[in-house]
DNA sequence: ATAGGGTTAG
């Protein structure tokens, strides 16, 4: 009392004196308290009422008399607390405390209603922590615990300050308004919903803050789950790692829920290798993961079907007993890879084990071996694997007939798909709309295009029969289905599902194709799909594309391709890739290289199929710099690591090649190499590339080493046709060209290999074929002595130069770069003779 | 607590 009542006393002497001690003070209000003694109206404009004031006469009254009444003394706290003035509430309450008074009964005698209001006063000032921490401590310190200070309504101000900061997304302030007040034993779970604390904290990518709200509680592991879940669907899986780390701290023994979460997280997140990186971490910790952080980790890497099996054998090696759902991720696996066959032997084990009483099948495991089955065109087999189904008691669901459907419409089935259609609503299956679509599409695969449309129409009108007359379904019914059955002569009971169809983008796309070449009918179908509230998506821009396309209209095409850029969707690769395919079909290659610049342009990464599908733009040769476009689309195609197989460049470059040799008097048509000549590995294409490319104009050198006879052919006509290309232009030939053979040992024969022959090859397709001039140059000989004319007797020629070298040094042999040269007179001459044989080339040189 | 089905480009 006496402590309390000192410091009280302080608080209103004048500022020259210490600084009051009171440690219930909060910096804000010493400092008013400190720099006036005089009345002053309270920081806070909105704050009307002023504050219960230093000087008021309840507080002389008090100090002149020490010794008044219980009831007086919680009266004067109530007073204070409802004006927020809680420091001061602190002081007189010790006071009364430490003068005996149990902390109880002063705690009944308060007014409940005063202190709510005071609370909701203070937190109204925003200066809500570190005063509810101020109070908290106080009244702890006397010994009143704050939660029962807290009656319901003062409650309810605290929930308002929740939700206030909820709604203001302040994460900061109430995680740690949550953890101040479930320091002192709130129940923090009724001042707000829990769930929209973490959501609040998701959606401001705030992890930590999410984790240390959820350490307040009892079952924190549970809520850990939750929130590495909730990052995952933002896919934020940093933020999901930070959470998973931070359950792993709080944890004394390992969490498998919240492992298995963070594997599912980075599966949704597609970091596959992140999972198994946490998975390893488990490992070496020697800690045996459960079969769900097993499953997670398998599922999560479906895609790669060594991983899934090594991990299906690591966990059996470990102990841990493969359940169902193990060996349906397993089959999913087998069939993302179309691994027909090894899907089928694991359910062969399924169905051992299950005859043994270790496993019971589900629908999932019959639903995915329909699938991998559906996807190989084994209709049969997917047949046969619903009979399975059927004899063990387990009931297909809408999934597994679609997976059925799926599987017919695949092969091309539409009757059987429509007789299982029938057969799902028999056995009293529920269609829904991706059913719908597959019998849809069904239609579409086998070009019955008429078909999918009658379908759609009457399964349109159902749905609207079904909600404007549900009383008449019936007769309505039969009607329907006896007139369709007298049309077509089928029992089409597909037509009356009894089901409400509702179509989605799909269903439009899927229609949208059906269209085949009629492009108003497609676009009809697209503003039909809009009134209907769904948005097309890519697929319908694409489909829309092609129809256009396909009915003859480029222009027209390439328009909804630059129409998406307005809208603001960005096209995808499939969307340039089918503008390029029309203009390739509608051969117009110039705009389908447009088109593929304009995609890079907007960083679009062509694929292999937009790669091969812009490379048969050019099927015949034209000039120099459409077969160097040809070229450099090639190499990109490389360098983006797909693979240099393509058999339209390789023939392209190979007539345009040959091309120099038309105007010759023999070979006539005829080629003397094959493009099957080439290896799988020919770096031919790049080698001709390299060669045609601009920036190598007056490099007249060509490197023949480890070429083969064919390959080595191409480039040294290549090479011609630029020069001819160039002559024509304009360009003339400034100098000799220089072929580089390859090494050889001085004296010997060339190094054997694939280089066999190249030399010879060459020199008769340059002299005998083309008629021009070619020396030897061995570089180490030099023009004068080594260089030679070849003769009509090449083997002499080369023999006398290699004997005589020979002779020269008969110990040491050393390694010499074999050269030809073709001379530039000889040259001139070849090309001379070509542009008066090819009177065009003369037009094109004199325009 | 995990697992299965539909539509676009070569």
């Amino acid at each position: 009392m006496r402590d309390a009542l000192s410091i009280l006393a302080s608080a209103t002497v004048p500022p020259s004196s210490a600084p009051p001690p009171g440690h219930y003070r909060h910096p804000h209000r010493q400092s008013t308290t400190s720099t006036t003694a005089k009345p002053q109206p309270h920081p806070n404009p909105k704050h009307n009422k002023p504050q219960f004031p230093t000087y008021s006469p309840l507080l002389s009254s008090y100090r002149r008399d020490n010794r008044q009444s219980l009831t007086y003394n919680t009266e004067l706290a109530s007073k204070l607390a409802e004006d927020g003035m809680f420091e001061d509430f602190l002081m007189i309450s010790e006071s009364v405390v430490a003068s005996g008074v149990k902390p109880s009964e002063f705690l009944a005698l308060l007014n409940a209603k005063c202190v709510a209001i005071g609370v909701a006063r203070v937190l109204d000032e925003g200066n809500l922590h570190s005063v509810v921490k101020m109070l908290f401590n106080g009244l702890e310190k006397i010994g009143i615990d704050p939660v029962q200070m807290f009656d319901a309504v003062s409650t309810e101000s605290l929930r308002r300050e929740c939700r206030r900061l909820l709604k203001r997304g302040e994460v900061e302030q109430l995680v740690s308004f949550m953890e101040t007040l479930a320091g002192f034993k709130f129940q923090i779970r009724e001042l707000v919903e829990p769930s929209d604390v973490i959501s609040l904290c998701i959606s401001q990518r705030d992890p930590t803050a999410a984790i240390r709200y959820a350490q307040n509680f009892p079952h924190m592991e549970i809520m850990f789950c939750s929130i590495i879940l909730e990052f995952g669907k933002k896919r934020d899986l940093a933020s999901a790692l930070t959470a998973f780390e931070a359950a792993k701290q709080n944890t004394s023994t390992p969490n498998m829920h919240a492992y298995r979460t963070i594997i599912d997280v980075c599966g949704l997140c597609g970091d596959y290798l992140k999972s198994r990186t946490i998975y390893e971490g488990l490992l070496a910790g020697n800690i045996t993961p459960n079969v769900y952080v097993f499953n997670s980790l398998m599922n999560v890497n479906s895609r790669d079907l060594n991983y899934a099996l090594g991990t299906y054998k690591k966990m059996k090696k470990l102990g841990v007993t493969a359940e169902i759902t193990t060996h349906n991720i397993l089959l999913k696996s087998c069939c993302v890879a179309a691994k027909v066959e090894l899907a089928q032997d694991i359910y062969k084990e399924i169905r051992e084990l299950e005859s043994k009483g270790a496993l019971k099948s589900d629908v999932f495991t019959y639903s995915t071996m329909i699938k991998v089955f559906a996807d190989a065109k084994m209709w049969k087999n997917a047949l046969e694997v619903k009979e399975d189904m059927v004899t063990s008691g387990v009931i297909p669901d809408t999934v597994t007939w679609s997976s059925l459907i799926s599987a017919c419409a695949n092969a091309g089935l539409v009757e059987q798909a429509i007789k299982l259609f029938d057969e799902m609503l028999e056995a009293g299956g529920q269609p829904n709309s991706r059913c719908f679509n597959i019998l849809l599409h069904a239609c579409v695969e086998a070009c019955q295009y008429d078909r999918a449309f009658r379908l759609f129409k009457s399964w349109k009108e159902r749905g609207s029969e079904q909600t404007t007359s549900d009383n008449n379904l019936n007769s309505s019914d039969d009607s329907l289905a006896v007139h369709h059955t007298r049309v077509t002569s089928r029992p089409y009971s597909h037509l009356t599902t009894g089901v409400p169809f509702r179509p989605t983008t799909s269903t439009y796309n899927i229609l949208m194709k059906a269209c085949g070449a009629d492009y108003y009918r497609a676009k009809a179908l697209m503003d039909e799909m809009k009134t209907l509230g769904l948005s097309p998506n890519q697929i319908s821009w694409s489909t829309l594309i092609d129809v256009c396309g396909g009915s003859g209209n480029v222009a027209g095409a390439i328009q909804i391709l630059r129409s998406l850029h307005e809208t603001g969707i960005q096209p995808d690769v499939i969307a340039y890739t089918t503008a390029i395919k029309i203009c390739v079909k509608h051969k117009k290659p110039k705009l389908a290289f447009m088109l593929f610049a304009e995609m890079k342009k907007y960083e679009i990464k062509p694929n292999l199929v937009t790669y091969k599908t812009i490379l048969t733009a050019r099927s015949r040769y034209g000039s120099l710099q459409e077969v160097q476009q040809s070229l450099a689309v090639y190499q990109q195609m490389r360098k983006a690591g797909y693979k240099p197989n393509d058999y339209y460049l390789k023939q392209l470059i190979e007539e345009w090649c040959e091309g120099v040799l038309q105007n010759e008097h023999h070979n006539e048509g005829q080629f003397a190499s094959r493009i099957t000549d080439f290896g799988p590995q020919s770096m031919l294409l790049e080698k001709v590339a390299e060669h045609l490319q601009d920036s190598n104009a007056e490099s007249l050198s060509i490197d023949l080493q480890g070429l083969t006879k064919v390959e080595a052919r191409i480039i040294v006509l290549a090479v011609l046709r630029k020069i001819k290309e160039k002559y024509i232009a304009g360009n003339s030939m400034e100098d000799d060209v220089s072929i580089i053979l390859g090494l050889q040992e001085l004296g010997s024969d060339f190094i054997k290999g694939e280089s066999d022959g190249v030399k010879e090859a060459v020199i008769r397709l340059l002299e005998h074929d083309l008629g021009l001039q070619v020396f030897a140059a061995g570089s180490r000989s030099g023009r004068g002595k080594g260089s030679r004319m070849y003769s009509s007797s090449i083997g002499e020629t080369i023999e006398r130069s290699e004997s005589k070298q020979a002779s020269e040094s008969p110990t040491r042999r050393p390694m010499v770069l074999q050269r030809l040269k073709v001379t530039r007179e000889s040259l001139h001459h070849w090309l001379q003779k070509k542009m008066e044989s090819s009177p065009l080339s003369i037009t094109v040189t004199t325009q």
